[in-house]
RNA sequence: GCCCGAGUGGCGGAAUGGUAGACGCGAUGGACUCAAAAUCCAUUGUCCCUUAAAGACGUGCCGGUUCGAUCCCGGCCUCGGGCACCA
């Protein structure tokens, strides 16, 4: 028989679904293991080649994995929420959810396709109401929230509260908490609450009408769309994920992620340990306490300015009448740049002087007080002592306004540049002359604090994250609005589904303020809906436990998978969702909903899969194409083809003059015969004609072979382009595989005992294996089969004994095949719950080893030794051989060195 | 600017201190065939050379450690990714 991948494929996609193979339930009888996949985005452009690269690496170990006994819980499901469906239904007028459904199913089609091992039952869509109820059941258990740093927790709100009416707590004593009003109640709270209301600078997004987080923006643009992205001052919900920074960061640690993720959330997170510093500032004949943060108390006395953010509060404070007027043009400017041209525009510096002086503390030297908006008002404390001599930033702005600078660390040259670094010794500093710098930090900081002057503050560049969008297609919030002061939604009347909305029109207000009785309890309920973070940010809780109807995950289901051993995913993630997932896990975690305090235990990033583009070379002027070798000879211009008319780089001449009406006619000047095209590794896009759609590589190879290439490419974590070069390959292989049981129409499987040469090349296949997949090393895990099935096949192989075992190794990387082969050979049940083969050392051993024989690192001969040859006896044999002297001649050998089972070297003088 | 990662044949890549280039693609030659496809066999890093043997060179560049370095250390170059006025 053939081997007829069609037919295969789909009786067996069949089979699995309809005999539920990959349905999970916990069984306390066997150890769990959960593997998960980043959920996605279900686009109209439907999946890529790129896309199924880590399914594809996540299915083979979850498969490997069933395979060592491991119940595994393998989910899928859709992170349907989201801009782009809102936008084509602003285009359209088509209801998101029509589309979102639409191309789940395409998804779902094309997903189906690839033989994927998922329990489809535990599917779960972000936009479904049964799943947004606990989204928003989240959120309100935020909103009822607060951190209390005494115990490094989130805690009940309850629990503030009286604290508040017994002892009091930070500024609010038991009197003041009884003589406020409702509202200044619930403005109280809201300064402590997780998930609380507040002003803030924001990123505005004027493109799509909605405020966007800043992982949502990249480059000043934003990231769904492009457009471009403003700071606006604005009130809107927010996360205080920042609370949470310590943790974050410290269990990083213990994390299995690869070092440049952790390092990526470090950076995004931004621990730096300053100190607090109170600077007194004399405006006219007023004084007033600034607080400056800075993490080189030891430059203090190099201190020759001091900066505000034009934001801060403090600058209206702080400006002079005389400096009103210039101060409030600066305002001005800096609020009608946008995000973008302040990014472009870094190196230039603008500034206005205030008016008023601030007093160092230490020194008792007075220093202009200038406004910048080279300084940040969300960082530290939007105000900074400036050191010229040892900050470029501020070295940049005292150049422009001609400030002084003063060198505090002995010899170095502050002409051109200042001196950052963080060496030498410190002089012009009164107590901290002679110091090393990095004594003369610590030395000052204690200063700081005995003296009382400001103390140790560890600051973190993390802001909290901003929760509401002016957008349709989110989680409506379950907030509703009682005399301006916002009131959770009870619990029980969740979910607040999302209603009906007659156009999706940006107006300039949020959509859900045209909903039609939009009111809770007849009150009016929040317009804003939630991000795109909100829905995917538990989304791994859910499919534990995904049909329940009275809690997130029930304690049971919890305690049985507890945290996903194994995600895998796009590098993309790393400072948003996956910060975010933590913040939530590491809340719930708190309260008790769940037992783990960290949601991913590995986590592996695959690489991108780049499109290959091909081009053709037109020559200027005319409808002539040159093959690429030739085209240095005329001036041509660049054309990208449809690669699906190219096949190794060679151009089909009659499907191109077919592809385009104006090619209809198109002459070429060829090379060999043939026209060669040129090629760029680019980002796959319709617009560059190079996506390669599965379903096409699913018609023309299979499943199994689309799968196994994916793997065989080259490292998973890798980015690497597209090619369908090598795919020929392992179709090959398969073919190859499928030969070893059948001759033509004949099933050629025997019971003959398999030899000990045969057993060697299982065994040797069977500890590969194991060890590859383990380290996700599956390119070189199909090399491995790819030698042992040319090693059979030249053996004459078919023998049952080696070859079932072959099938089950197989199974995880090409299930369909293996599976139709396990039934050939006799078995009822599916190859998904068989067993892995038993590795047996005895069987993969050499009998002798051949040692190469080097001198002085030069390969010369090779000598034959049993593997349990002594160094001794190995040495004996070496200095024995007879083409030994000749090599020597006049030389004395100093030592003779023996790797155990690899090489050995003699030394000579 | 700062922080990570990577540089190996015509191509994708293998080997993390021990015979560099596994495995696959491509290419060349051959077998089978009327022919094609499919399949199988052989060769395939570079140089010297009619060929073989033998040799020399060879993992981005320069240096170091070692009997021995693609691998470890120091410096540089190139490419990719992340962050970017974070005081």
């Amino acid at each position: 028989m053939e081997y007829d991948f069609k037919s295969i494929e789909s009786k067996w996609q069949e089979y699995w679904a309809s005999h539920k193979t990959f349905k999970v339930k916990e069984d306390a009888s066997k150890p769990k293991y959960y593997v998960l996949d980043m959920f996605p985005y279900p686009s109209g452009a439907g999946l890529h080649v790129g896309h199924p690269l880590g399914y594809i690496a996540s299915d083979i170990y979850s498969r490997y994995k069933r395979l060592k006994g491991f119940n595994v819980l393998h989910p899928m499901g859709y992170d349907a929420f989201g801009l782009p469906a809102e936008q084509y239904a602003i285009q359209t007028g088509q209801h998101p959810e029509v589309t979102t459904t639409t191309n789940i199913n395409r998804y779902r089609q094309q997903l189906d396709r690839i033989g994927f091992s998922y329990d489809w039952e535990r599917e779960v869509r972000t936009c479904d109401p049964e799943f947004y109820k606990w989204t928003q059941w989240a959120f309100l258990k935020m909103f009822d929230s607060w951190y209390d740093p005494a115990q490094d927790k989130a805690r009940p709100i309850s629990e503030l509260i009286a604290r508040f009416e017994t002892e009091g707590y930070e500024d609010i004593t038991p009197a003041a908490w009884k003589a406020a009003s409702e509202k200044e109640k619930s403005d109280i709270l809201m300064r402590y609450r997780i998930a609380y209301q507040g002003e803030t600078s924001v990123n505005w997004c004027e493109g799509l009408g909605t405020v966007l987080a800043n992982d949502e923006v990249k480059d000043g643009l934003s990231v769904r769309g492009g457009f471009p992205v403003e700071q606006k001052k604005m009130t809107q919900w927010q996360l205080r994920v920042s609370a949470y920074a310590g943790r974050l960061l410290d269990s990083l640690e213990k994390l299995d992620w690869t070092d440049s993720l952790k390092e990526m959330q470090r950076n995004w997170i931004g621990r730096s340990e300053g100190t607090e510093m109170v600077f007194n500032t004399i405006c006219g004949d007023r004084e007033m306490p600034v607080t400056i943060f800075t993490t080189r108390v030891d430059t203090i006395y190099g201190v020759t300015f001091m900066v505000l953010a034009p934001e801060s509060d403090l600058v209206g404070q702080l400006t002079t009448p005389e400096q009103k007027e210039e101060v409030e043009n600066y305002l001005k400017y800096v609020k009608t740049k946008t995000e973008r041209e302040r990014i472009a525009e870094t190196k230039t510096v603008t500034g206005v002087f205030s008016g008023s002086y601030g007093i160092n503390p230490v020194t008792g030297e007075k220093v202009p007080v200038w406004i910048s908006e080279y300084v940040l008002a969300g960082y530290g404390t939007g105000a900074i002592m400036a050191v010229p001599a040892h900050d470029s930033r501020d070295y940049a702005f005292a150049r422009k306004f001609g400030l002084p600078i003063v060198p505090i660390i002995e010899g170095c040259d502050v002409s051109e540049e200042s001196f950052d670094a963080k060496e030498g010794k410190m002089c012009n500093s009164g107590f901290l002359n002679g110091l090393d710098v990095k004594q003369a930090i610590e030395t000052a900081k204690d200063y700081v604090e005995a003296h009382g002057l400001g103390r140790r503050k560890t600051n973190y560049r993390l802001r909290d994250a901003i929760f509401s969008r002016q957008r349709y297609w989110g989680e409506p919030f379950p907030i509703y609005y009682k005399d301006g002061i916002p009131y959770p939604v009870d619990e029980k009347d969740l979910p607040l589904t999302l209603p009906e909305i007659d156009s999706y029109k940006p107006t300039g207000e949020a959509p859900l303020a045209r909903a039609k009785d939009w009111t809770y309890k007849g009150y009016p309920l929040e317009t804003s809906t939630m991000p795109g973070f909100a829905g995917s940010s538990a989304y791994y809780l859910r499919y534990m436990d995904n049909h329940n109807g009275e809690a997130l995950v029930s304690r049971d289901a919890d305690e049985y998978w507890r945290d996903v051993d194994l995600y895998i995913g796009g590098t993309e993630h790393a400072t948003g969702h996956l910060i975010y997932s933590r913040f939530w896990n590491k809340f719930l975690f708190d309260l008790g909903y769940i037992c783990e305090d960290e949601p991913f235990r590995k986590l592996i990033n695959q690489g991108m899969i780049q499109g290959r583009s091909n081009f053709v070379y037109r020559i200027v002027g005319t409808n002539k194409f040159v093959s690429c070798g030739l085209k240095k000879d005329y001036d041509t211009t660049e054309i990208h083809v449809d690669i699906n008319i190219v096949r190794n780089d060679k151009l089909d001449l009659e499907a191109f003059k077919a592809w385009r009406p104006e090619f209809a006619d198109a002459e070429f000047i060829l090379e060999n015969g043939e026209y060669v095209c040129g090629w760029a590794v680019e980002k796959m896009s319709k617009s560059m004609f190079n996506v390669v759609n599965p379903d096409v590589i699913c018609d023309t190879y299979g499943a199994d072979t689309l799968r196994l290439y994916e793997m065989f490419l080259g490292p998973l974590e890798q980015s690497k382009p597209w090619d369908t070069k090598g795919i020929d390959g392992v179709n090959r292989f398969l073919k190859k595989f499928w030969r070893l049981f059948w001759d033509r129409e004949e099933w050629i499987v025997t019971d003959e005992k398999a030899s000990a040469e045969e057993l060697k090349v299982l065994h040797k296949l069977i500890g590969k294996e194991q060890a590859d997949i383990e380290n996700f090393s599956y390119n070189t895990t199909i090399s491995a089969f790819m030698i042992a099935v040319n090693d059979l096949t030249a053996a004459g192989c078919s023998k049952r004994e080696i070859l079932e075992p072959l099938v089950v190794l197989l199974s995880p990387f090409a299930p369909h095949i293996a599976e139709e082969l396990w039934h050939r050979l006799g078995h009822e049940d599916t190859v998904t719950y068989a067993r892995f083969p038993e590795f047996n050392a005895a069987f993969a051993a050499e009998d002798n080893v051949t040692y190469p024989v080097q001198f002085n690192g030069r390969m010369r001969f090779t000598i034959d030794m049993p593997k349990s040859a002594a160094p001794a006896d190995v040495e004996a044999a070496v200095r024995a051989h007879e083409q030994t002297p000749k090599y020597v001649e006049g030389k004395t050998i100093v030592k003779v060195i023996v790797v155990p089972g690899r090489i050995i070297n003699i030394v000579l003088k």
